[in-house]
DNA sequence: GCCGTTTTCGGCCCGACTGTTTTCAGTCG
């Protein structure tokens, strides 16, 4: 009988937030705030972390900073039972609905207990409600700007329901797909879709196979789903993820037309079947456009019609591989908010086959990081020269990512600026801005002299935050113009500067760089993630920095702006 | 609940910003 799927395992990050939200409710319940923080804090302290806490006993947990006896029990239990009492006791005790208003942008514990106690909302939809209908203004501390800030969060929430990260399906795609090959080897079965299309976020996972229902469903032995047949389809719906819809054919005849169609846009099709027709039993997806004479148009490109014209020329882009990067360009280091040492990082980038690490901790203004001061930028840059002493002919490039102040300024003096082989500048600060101030801010840290990447551009956390406003042509522009190159944040929550830019920046001669952002050695890998985003928009090695050979990367930072 | 002691209890507690106030609480990164 087929295997199990999912193997539970409470990571650190998973344990964090039970804490994190054990914190939030103490909160709203109007408990001990220094209790409450503590629980907070311990949250805090175990994201940075680096080895999974479910490998500690109860002594070594005690030893963590922020972990006391009552928390390392606490931790085990977790680690045990997969719960934590004290959490569902709160639980327990708290509408559903309450603390789904955690989710809302702009309140916290102390208005959500407000609105609770005195307008008596349980609900996201009934604060929505008691907005429209102007009731909040006279509860104590609230005010017309703060309903406005709530209704937009809310739209916010609801536009953005039932979809999850790409990185999120991966996962379970990944785990599918094993099973499958294991159970059914002489099966046809792909994922198909908006998954197969590489698009940044999904509302469904879709599938086409040759697999029989009860083959499908044997896979799902794991947890509970709610299930939905039709004739040729089966849709699964699993807690927390959108519906897996499996599109059922009879035999490979069908199955490449299928796949076909399911994993291209409406507006590809449309041209498609135009011009073309499909033939009666294809040998494959890629038969559908070789015996036309056409380029193979992988997924990822089908979102426009424009790409069957370039299929047609053969002139379609040749696409960044996840190997094409040689180097990992964004890191942080336990210097700031990293979960790994200095040494560490480069050890592990040079493990995994990189030429080199830009190291770019927190400026000091970003307080919250640990940001370096002046002092501890000259202490890294001395740790760097003796690690790179050791490593070569690896090589840790001194980087920073330096905080975009409020009027646009960098968060150094300059004489320190200077001591950078490259500076990365980002806004971390203060993102609730007009279009107008956003560019003045971005516009201006892009003339710095100082400046070589523009980090995550619009600041947008997918599903979570839009980013600022910002007017994209005008940044490409700049960045071009002042030979600054525009960072595609590979982390799945940001694959910031978005892909559908990507053609744009590249018309205009820009140099794009795909970049972790990793916070650990773990997090490397994340630029897999920003490479499937970044072929979405048809970019290539030689226009993307991270692709530089360690040689060229020498040259590009030896090149001052 | 953690921590660090002036060792068994008292202090804990970043800073900018926002929106609400009219001096500050709540939120965020």
């Amino acid at each position: 009988m087929p295997g199990k799927l999912y193997l539970c395992l409470m990571t650190n990050h998973d344990i964090a937030d039970h804490f994190e939200l054990l914190s939030k409710l103490m909160d709203i319940h109007g408990d001990d705030s220094f209790r409450a923080k503590s629980y907070a804090s311990a949250a805090f302290r175990i994201e940075k972390v680096p080895e999974p806490l479910a490998e500690l006993n109860v002594d070594q947990l005690k030893a963590l900073p922020a972990i006391g006896a009552s928390l390392a029990k606490k931790i085990e239990e977790l680690n045990l039972s997969g719960k934590l009492s004290a959490l569902e006791d709160y639980l327990e005790k708290t509408p559903k609905g309450v603390v789904d208003m955690l989710q809302i942008k702009g309140i916290g514990p102390k208005k959500i207990a407000l609105l609770w106690q005195d307008l008596g909302i349980e609900s996201i939809g009934e604060l929505e409600y008691a907005c429209q209908e102007n009731r909040l203004v006279t509860l104590k501390g609230f005010g017309a700007k703060t309903q406005a800030s709530i209704l937009a969060s809310i739209q916010f929430i609801k536009d953005n329901s039932g979809f999850c990260l790409y990185a999120e399906a991966d996962v379970m795609v990944g785990q599918l797909l094993q099973f499958f090959e294991t159970n059914y080897p002489d099966a046809l079965y792909s994922p198909a879709g908006a998954f197969r299309m590489q698009r940044n976020v999904l509302d469904s996972i879709d599938w086409v196979c040759t697999l029989d229902k009860e083959e499908i469903i044997a896979a799902f032995s794991f947890a509970p789903f709610e299930l939905t047949a039709a004739a040729d389809k089966l849709t699964i719906k699993l807690e927390g993820l959108p519906p897996l819809n499996f599109y059922l054919v009879a035999g490979s005849a069908s199955f490449f037309i299928e796949l076909f169609k399911r994993s291209s846009s409406a507006d590809f099709i449309q041209a498609f079947e135009t011009a073309y027709d499909y033939p009666e039993s294809p040998a494959g997806e890629q038969d559908l456009f070789t015996r036309h004479e056409l380029a193979y148009v992988l997924p990822a490109l089908r979102e426009s019609p424009e790409t069957l014209k370039l299929a047609i020329s053969n002139s379609l882009p040749e696409l960044i591989q996840p190997a094409d990067i040689k180097g990992i360009i964004h890191s942080h280091s336990t210097y700031s908010d990293g979960q790994h040492s200095l040494a560490q990082m480069a050890a592990g980038a040079q493990a995994k086959g990189y030429e080199y690490l830009v190291i770019s901790d927190h400026s000091q203004a970003a307080f919250y990081a640990n940001g370096l001061s002046p002092e501890r930028i000259i202490q890294q840059h001395a740790e760097i020269d003796q690690l790179n002493q050791k490593l070569a002919p690896f090589k840790i490039f001194k980087s920073i990512e330096a905080d975009i102040l409020n009027d646009g300024r960098l968060d150094y003096e300059d004489s320190v600026l200077d001591s950078f082989d490259l500076v990365i500048a980002s806004v971390h600060s203060n993102l609730k801005m007009t279009e107008e101030k956003a560019m003045q801010r971005i516009l201006t840290a892009i003339q710095h002299p100082a400046t070589r990447i523009l980090g995550h551009p619009t600041g947008r956390l997918l599903l979570s935050r839009a980013g600022y406003p910002v007017d994209h042509k005008t940044l490409i522009d700049a960045c071009v113009a002042h030979d600054v190159v525009i960072e595609i944040n590979a982390h799945p929550r940001r694959l910031d500067l978005d892909w559908t830019w990507i053609e744009y920046a590249l018309s205009q001669g820009a140099l794009l760089s795909v970049n972790p952002d990793a916070h650990s050695i773990d997090g490397m890998d994340l630029v897999r993630y920003g490479v499937l985003s970044a072929q979405k928009g048809g970019l290539t090695k030689a226009r993307n920095l991270s692709s530089f050979s360690l040689a060229d990367m020498e040259a590009f930072v030896a090149q001052r702006k």
